[in-house]
DNA sequence: ACCGTGGTTAGCTTTC
DNA sequence: GAAAGCTAACCACGGT
């Protein structure tokens, strides 16, 4: 076995120690992004469910877009608000 | 606190159990749509700390993207086979 | 009938050759999304005609859909590979 | 050569004239499926034509979504009148 | 900071 | 009438 090969550029050591290191974000991507699909597959599940019983999907989906909005609205003027404070010295 | 009402239409009782019943499925969905975005995040992290240690992200994302293809690619054969037993009535 | 209006800004000349200019981007546009319906149409006969001498057809639409998988699969394949080279500081 | 095999079932002949008659419906669809993308790419390139120009793509979209819904309605009203009339014995 | 690209989501058509 | 596959709009990311 190779001892590990002292590199000073950039460049891609294939089968090597880099490699390997790209090997594992890869892996770590691909492992989250699976959840992400679960995650997403749970979500159309509740859809359904929702549908079944007599519920209208895209109301639904506008109902949580309005909710999130309203949040995003308030985190700002949170924001502005110690923006403002900060200008004018105060703690 | 009024009881529940006997409903044997399929409107919505507003502020009753139905509404209940749209709440909880939005909460659920909420939920799923946070921990959803936490994942997404993370997935940014580790492009972010790739590309900090030198890979580039673009290629990372097309292996990715090749790896998934093939998966796709086999499960799709095998539905194929399927279909063609059932196409010429085996099984 | 006015003469063509001297313009120096980006607005739109309502009625005149801007006007004449979005006219014909958008007869163009339609022109074309009639032809593909067209061949939308036809492709739709083929498969009723296939149907009718005894083919199946979602067994029909799995095979082309494998074969563009494999078109697309060795059309990444090369990209990543460009992709690679440049990563790579390569040409 | 083989001859042709008599059939009375509705089997795939692979290899056989079944084989080439499923292989000329591919062909053809595919044929027409390459037809339809390179409409689709020429009407994306006459979007980003006008939006270089300055028009807004999603509006130019939405007046052809409209134009159609006309057209639509005229020829649904057509077909309406044509009832009546054979409704009431007129030619 | 903008643009272009790629991925995600919603709407629509078609099939069973 | 439900379910799935396809298409089009939207959005967010990365690059310039």
């Amino acid at each position: 076995m190779p001892s590990a090969v002292e590199k000073d550029d950039d460049t891609i050591d294939v089968g090597g120690v880099a490699g390997k290191r790209l090997k594992s974000f890869l892996d770590r991507v691909e492992r989250l992004e699976e959840e992400k699909k679960g995650l997403a597959d749970d979500i159309k599940d509740i859809y359904a469910e929702a549908k079944g019983v007599g519920f209208d999907v895209k109301t639904m989906r506008k109902i949580l877009k309005l909710r999130k909005m309203e949040v995003e609205k308030r985190r700002e003027e949170e924001e502005l608000l110690e923006l403002y404070k900060a200008a004018i010295g105060l703690e």
